[in-house]
RNA sequence: GCGCCUGUAGCUCAUUUGGAUAGAGCAUCGGCCUUCUAAGCCGAGGGUAGCAGGUUCGAAUCCUGCCAGGCGUGCCA
């Protein structure tokens, strides 16, 4: 609908510059909106204002010439210029539920659109390392990727979902060595287990399962366990308790221990996330970047082009000259690479894997990593335009009123799969979606499981079960009804509202999608099921009058549609029956 | 100290990217089930949009300065 008004409006536009009535250079970037107040219309366009500077006549003359023309039109049955020069439209029945006919033959295509032209599109999220439980921070992550995703694709973009594994570094080893210190606590050797080993319960069950499959815990000799003994509980004891269970292994088992303990926990997660409706196309693994010798090859590629330096053996990128605050370590003066060198390689191979566009979702403690990986890109000569990062606040948990701490080495997170076991997946994945990435989200486990039958999900699913019930219950043959009696039928405001709400669904798509807010969906969705709980309760749909029944029908079938195609964006069940 | 983000009803959050009288849910109070699902609807109260300036027809939204909070500021991952 506002394509046709924005046709209209540009066809006056063109009419008036050829009379002269405006000079020919100007242009504007007008907007058509839905006013809050219907008394202003159905729609409302602020074009007279923006000329009126440019035209120096004053807005509300301008807005008059406008709207006698643009009431020679049908598709208008008022055009009212209104305060400071607004141009009020209130469109005719006849176009206004034209809407409905367009929903009822495109059904679960309403709302797609192919405005991505199959560009490729990637998006990262969750990348949470492979060292414990998704907890309900990265769920956060998960939900907003995978309907981003989702809205990605109905916008006919080609989207590969992606993971990328930190299944190296010095948390790994750690990892390994939390293991290999529960084994030994197994074997019924007493040992004191170091607070920066990670706590949670699922290090033990590893360590007992690794130690009980035979083909596995073979290559450990249990004397080896003796060996091995923390001193204290810096860093630096538990980098050289590393060190030690690295002697008494050798390095191939240790790499073995770790690579076990990673995929035994990658698997986990995998599984959470698919029980949360979240899968990835693609599982990118940062070792096998350090084994295929890709980093090396990106840091001399750096280094050719003259963007790195030695200082103080360490090798410095030069990020400082690309807009970043201050220089970066690549290699460190032991000869490691650090996580930053991975990621730039990480993201150079995602550039040169030809996507469109690329979308990051962090964590907003990652926001100092945005300027030093752009620069990255830059200096490697990749158009970092392409690149969007979402930096996603922090998911804070409630328990009678107070905070829960979380951490994952502490152990005492709740994890995303006790969450969803709590909560449920759809109340979860709409809980999630319901508010803006950057702001800090609340998450009242007790509302949560006390009263969950007031979360806001149900009212939208609630409206999704009336109308199937409402439909299912009309035994009586639906006559079909031509659009142009539709808008004949269909006279109450409350019916003109919801039409032009259904409008607006495939704009919000696309709206999201720039934006890569599927907040808007969630908002959006609440609206509508608010629109049709309201027309619910003052109308009757199952009316004896044979015509005005078939056409409400017509209507909230519409609705029901857009609830669905709204619904599986977000990956949300619409339930026939509550 | 410096950098990024945030500040809207008692609480949790929206506000169609600068539009008209800033809206929902929860909480409080009052109504609506012999009629299509009351997990619903209708109504009431509740606001100096952190504060102070600026930009223009028009500001919660943009610019500046303060104030408050969060995060970051490693040869950590």
């Amino acid at each position: 609908m506002k394509n046709i008004l924005r046709e209209r409006i540009d066809g006056v536009l063109a009419t008036l510059k050829a009379d002269n009535v405006l000079p020919q250079a100007v242009s504007a970037n007008y907007q058509i909106d839905i006013p809050k107040n219907i008394a202003h219309g159905d729609y409302s366009s602020n074009i007279a204002l923006l000329l009126a500077k440019p035209c120096s006549k004053p807005p509300r003359v301008i807005a008059e010439t406008m709207r006698d023309m643009l009431l020679r039109d049908a598709t208008f049955e008022e055009v009212v210029v209104a305060g400071p020069g607004f141009l009020n439209f209130k469109i005719s029945s006849r176009s206004l539920f034209t809407i409905v006919g367009e929903i009822l033959a495109h059904k679960t295509d309403f709302g797609r659109s192919m405005i991505g032209a199959s560009k490729k599109v990637q998006i990262e999220f969750v990348s949470a390392n492979p060292t414990g439980p998704l907890h309900v921070g990265h769920g956060r992550g998960a939900a907003l990727g995978s309907a981003l995703s989702s809205i990605y694709a109905a916008c006919g973009f080609e989207v590969v979902k992606e993971y990328y594994v930190n299944d190296a570094g010095r948390q790994m080893d750690i990892l390994a060595a939390s293991v290999y210190l529960r084994m030994k606590e197994s074997t019924g050797r007493s040992s004191s287990y170091p607070s920066l080993c990670y706590q949670g319960d699922y290090v033990r069950q590893i360590a007992e399962n690794y130690l009980k499959s035979s083909s596995l815990a073979i290559e450990i000799e249990e004397s080896a366990f003796d060996k091995v003994e923390l001193k204290g509980e810096s860093d630096s004891d538990l980098d050289n308790l590393i060190g030690e269970i690295k002697e008494v292994l050798g390095l191939e088992i240790f790499a073995q221990l770790k690579a076990h303990a990673a995929s035994v926990i990658t698997d986990s997660i995998r599984e959470d996330l698919e029980n949360f409706r979240v899968d990835f196309e693609e599982w990118y693994s940062e070792q096998k970047m350090h084994d295929s010798g890709m980093i090396d090859s990106v840091l001399s590629n750096l280094n050719s082009k003259g963007h790195t330096y030695v200082r103080d053996k360490a090798t410095w990128f030069r990020s400082a000259a690309l807009g970043d605050e201050k220089d970066r370590v690549l290699v460190r003066e032991n000869g490691a690479k650090t996580y930053f060198a991975a990621d730039v390689a990480y993201h150079f191979d995602k550039f040169s894997r030809g996507f469109a566009r690329l979308v990051n979702i962090w964590g907003a403690d990652h926001h100092g990593y945005v300027a030093r990986v752009r620069a990255a890109l830059t200096a490697l000569g990749c158009e970092e335009q392409r690149l969007e990062i979402i930096l996603v606040q922090f998911a804070s948990l409630i328990k009678n009123n107070q905070p829960v701490a979380m951490s994952t080495r502490s152990g005492e997170f709740v994890t995303l799969r006790e969450l969803v076991d709590e909560v449920g997946v759809d109340a979860a994945r709409f809980f999630y979606l319901m508010r803006r990435s950057d702001q800090h989200l609340e998450f009242d486990l007790d509302l949560a499981v006390s009263r969950s039958n007031e979360n806001p999900v149900f009212y939208v699913q609630y409206a999704h079960a009336r109308i199937c019930s409402i439909l299912e219950s009309s035994e009586v043959y639906v006559p079909a009804i031509w659009e142009a009696e539709l808008g004949d039928l269909l006279s109450e405001i409350s019916e003109r509202k919801i039409a032009v709400l259904l409008a607006r669904y495939p704009e919000v798509v696309i709206s999201a999608m720039k934006s890569n807010e599927p907040h808007q969906i969630t908002q959006y969705l609440r609206e509508v099921a608010q629109e049709f709980h309201s027309y619910y309760n003052g109308h009757k749909i199952l009316i004896e009058d044979i015509r005005l029944r078939s056409a409400r029908l017509s209507l909230i079938c519409c609705i029901r549609q857009v609830l669905v195609n709204g619904l599986q964006l977000l990956d949300i069940s619409a339930p026939r029956t509550m």
